[in-house]
DNA sequence: TTGTACGCGTTATCAC
DNA sequence: GTGATAACGCGTACAA
């Protein structure tokens, strides 16, 4: 790898003047600027980006750091973030934790080492106070996900009306039986409370009680919908609709009641969350509620953006609510 | 941020032996190593890696292009590229071209620039002149893609066969009306070259020749599919089978089937590429092709990592071809 | 076992 | 306009 100093040699200029080269400055004998260029093109030479960061350069990379890339939700998002950073000269980087906070850390890290200038969270596994310490190395937003108190800003859709206008469109189509199924816990901490608060919510309203067993949890991939379906279908007292909380699952559900012969919606009413290409793929067609993706994603790399280039005129702990939209199909 | 300097003054140790506690050299006298460490942990240091890497240091970082990580055969061969990364103690980066040469050649400057230690492409968008050039800075590992002379290792499946055998698979079931459907152009070049070859040998061996207006180019989303669904309906002479290179375009042609009125598979048969989940989830199951992602990714992180650790035992040029599988559904 | 001194490749600050 | 030279933060012969 050809260096500064091999352009010198050649050049018969001094390093100075090849770095102002380099830097394309204004003042410079353009025989000289010639002959460097020339240099440099014969040999091949690029400047050591370790060598121009240890003297203090700025970069251009946002980091986006997302759970599961083959979740199609993550991978739109990324997509959307994606675009509007290239239109403002940014490159985007993905990483996947795969749900595990080491791995999340690891990526951290990258921004502590500036190999990335900014981070983009679309979910986060670490508690908040490990995060936060990452904040003094550059930027994070958060992007449609919960936190306790807002440090970093924040873009995400409004979940407990998401889930709470889900739930009663149910209500109001005569179900009364709602089953109720999450990808995380059914308690009042985590990212999920408030899309439990929106089902708990709901169903007050219209005077119905919880059924425990109706609820489940940890339910991500469209394995989980099928098993689902299963213990539903084997129950004594079953539930007339479920509201799932991921299309994925929403899928699974589906699919296997076709196979087991149960009717959908008329002996199960199906509901799921982001309405990804697949809901209307299915049969019958699902309903969902659509997250305004490519939105979140735009605002969220806009808002680092700004930081970075200091343009920040929003106050630090700003929390950015984008409207869902309750998509009906077949399955109610 | 603090540097080794400021451990080395607030320890009272040299440079070295602080440079050691953080390489963990073994002889080191205990108290002076925790005297460090404490500092480290006090002041938050982190060695800065820049510096690191100006010192000629390695880094694990590998990064990987895909072309849209919208469409799940990517996202599922990322997936298995990561995981086998994560085994190794390496971390991945994705990157998303957009099918344009330009970010592309971004992406591979990080290669240059030494923030990414090995390039997995899964998609090329320049031509091989371009990227040969980067070669020197890292390796690179083609995925799953076409390539004239074989400059790099190559993981890939016989795209050639796997359409043989699909389209070959329509004849047997005896349709002899056979559309086609291609990412690419259809001709003697470029990536979908062997997809073309493995159709015309199918139907030549049928002794059944080629209808022009039943090949469909540049065809990637469900979109798409649907637009040529509705092409396909409109006909006066239409096909009874299209093989369609892509399940997403197949998901769009028997969405749009179920809408118009056309019954599949018996007025129009339809195969895809891949087996995405989506394949089953369709009305009715889709055939296709799938492609052993997971070993794909697998083979392609293993194979550069020993490229980077310097384990190479193979040759230069060698292809590695991995075995599909013909899954028969409904819809043929 | 520990410390000194130098070099990695680049840019900014001077002085000319 | 141009050229020395001193940083940037780190690792490592080499010496002790």
């Amino acid at each position: 790898m050809p260096n500064i100093n091999d352009v010198v040699r050649l050049s018969g200029v001094s390093k100075s003047t090849v770095s102002r080269v380099i830097n394309n400055y204004p003042h410079i004998a353009p025989e000289k600027r010639e002959r460097v260029i020339k240099v440099m093109k014969e040999i091949g030479y690029t400047p050591n980006v370790s060598a121009q960061k240890l003297r203090g350069l700025a970069g251009k990379i946002i980091g986006v750091i997302v759970p599961r890339i083959v979740n199609p939700f993550f991978s739109y998002l990324v997509e959307s973030i994606e675009k509007e950073g290239y239109r403002r000269g940014y490159q985007t980087v993905i990483f996947q934790s795969n749900e595990d906070s080491k791995r999340e850390v690891d990526f951290l890290n990258l921004l502590k080492r500036k190999q990335v200038d900014g981070v983009i969270m679309t979910a986060y596994e670490n508690d908040w106070d490990t995060i936060k310490k990452y904040l003094k190395f550059g930027p994070i937003v958060l992007c449609n996900e919960y936190l306790p108190e807002p440090f970093v800003p924040i873009v995400k859709v409004d979940q407990f009306t998401a889930s709470y206008e889900g739930v009663k469109h149910l209500v109001q189509q005569g179900y009364r039986k709602i089953a109720y199924c999450t990808g995380g816990l059914f308690n009042d901490s985590g990212k999920y409370k408030d899309r439990n608060h929106g089902y708990e919510k709901a169903l007050a309203e219209a005077d119905i009680e919880i059924n425990p067993s109706w609820l489940f949890i940890k339910r991500h991939t469209i394995e989980d919908g099928r098993k689902v379906l299963h213990q539903i279908y084997n129950m004594q007292d079953r539930p007339d609709a479920i509201f799932t909380g991921s299309d994925e699952v929403a899928a699974g559900i589906i699919m296997e009641a076709r196979k087991v012969g149960l009717r959908i919606p008329e002996e199960l009413a199906v509901i799921g969350f982001d309405d990804q290409p697949l809901a209307e793929m299915l049969m019958p067609e699902l309903t969902t509620i659509k997250q305004p993706v490519s939105d979140i994603g735009y605002q969220a790399m806009d808002l680092i953006i700004n930081r970075l280039e200091g343009n920040e005129v929003e106050v630090e702990d700003k929390i950015y609510t984008l409207p869902f939209k309750l998509v009906i199909r077949k399955s109610t």
